[in-house]
DNA sequence: CAACCGACCTGTTCGC
DNA sequence: TGCGAACAGGTCGGTT
């Protein structure tokens, strides 16, 4: 579910809301939520009395520095795979289904790891460890310039949504953005990346930029309304903007012709075969 | 190195 | 109305 625009809006509310403030109760129940400690007893202990310090991100995952864990400082890391949600609820607030780690803070609030799928995951790091190190550049904050990422695209020949996906070479766009990505940019999903000339590379680094800050901006995707949600449980609203993802058979909009659906790798691609080339 | 596959899960939607 | 199949924003590991 949640690319780089979800996760930073769920970055931005907490990163307003958290820090200074001290864990005072864990429940973690979540087996697979919690996979990298098999002691969750151990885990818990190691949260509980620690106080936020930030709330950061990196490609799709989230980072909360903790100063006061069980054996010095750490980081809570936390990615939501499909059907993650982070919720900032009253502690009174009714418990929904599928949660399965919950943070009490000493001001009577809680975040709850909400999961269904269980794709997402928890887990404590050392501070600046090694745990993300298989990360690209984030695809909203390091990508410096366009001859940046004509470097990064240099000798690459696999084809551009599989490399925009690839969250070693950019970390944070995945299935929808890719897809609003190129068009935006005019380039067709299956390009091989070497191929691209210098404006080319030019309109995919600004449409990167483009996408995903105007996706930031309006809080991310809920695409059936009962999926994302931010840590207030509000949908957000750049599904309104889609012009391709999810628009099969209707009009492109910049050209009027059928956007067309293609299975590859076993997810769906959206593309006007059309304008992009 | 690149492309594809199944696996990991639950919930919702679609077609008969 | 019922029921199985298909599908869903992600990632990993294995194979070709």
């Amino acid at each position: 579910m949640p690319e780089l625009p979800e996760v930073e809006t769920v970055r931005r509310d907490l990163d307003r809301e958290l820090p200074g403030r001290r864990i005072v109760r864990v429940v973690a129940t979540g087996v697979r939520s919690l996979r990298r400690h098999p002691d969750r007893a151990q885990f818990a202990a190691d949260v509980r009395g620690a106080t936020v310090v930030a709330v950061s991100r990196r490609g799709k995952y989230l980072l909360v520095p903790l100063v006061g864990t069980g054996e010095g400082d750490r980081t809570l890391v936390v990615h939501l795979g499909m059907s993650g949600q982070l919720l900032l609820n009253a502690a009174e607030a009714p418990m929904l289904a599928h949660t399965h780690v919950v943070l009490g803070f000493d001001d009577k609030r809680e975040l709850r790891f909400v999961d269904p799928r269980t794709f997402g995951e928890i887990f404590l790091a050392p501070l600046g460890g090694a745990a993300l190190g298989h990360l690209g550049p984030d695809a909203l904050t390091d990508l410096k310039g366009w001859n940046h990422l004509a470097d990064l695209l240099a000798l690459r020949t696999t084809k551009l949504k599989a490399l925009l996906m690839d969250q070693r070479f950019l970390a944070g766009i995945g299935n929808i953005y890719s897809d609003e990505i190129l068009h935006r940019a005019r380039l067709r999903w299956d390009r091989s990346a070497a191929t691209l000339t210098p404006a080319e590379v030019r309109r995919l680094f600004r449409s990167i930029g483009e996408v995903l800050g105007a996706a930031v901006e309006l809080r991310g995707s809920s695409l059936d309304d009962q999926q994302y949600r931010d840590v207030f449980g509000a949908i957000g609203a750049y599904q309104g903007q889609h012009r391709v993802y999810g628009r099969e058979a209707a009009p492109c909009l910049r050209c009027h012709r059928p956007i067309v659906r293609v299975r590859t790798a076993g997810r769906s691609t959206f593309f006007c075969p059309r304008c992009q080339a």
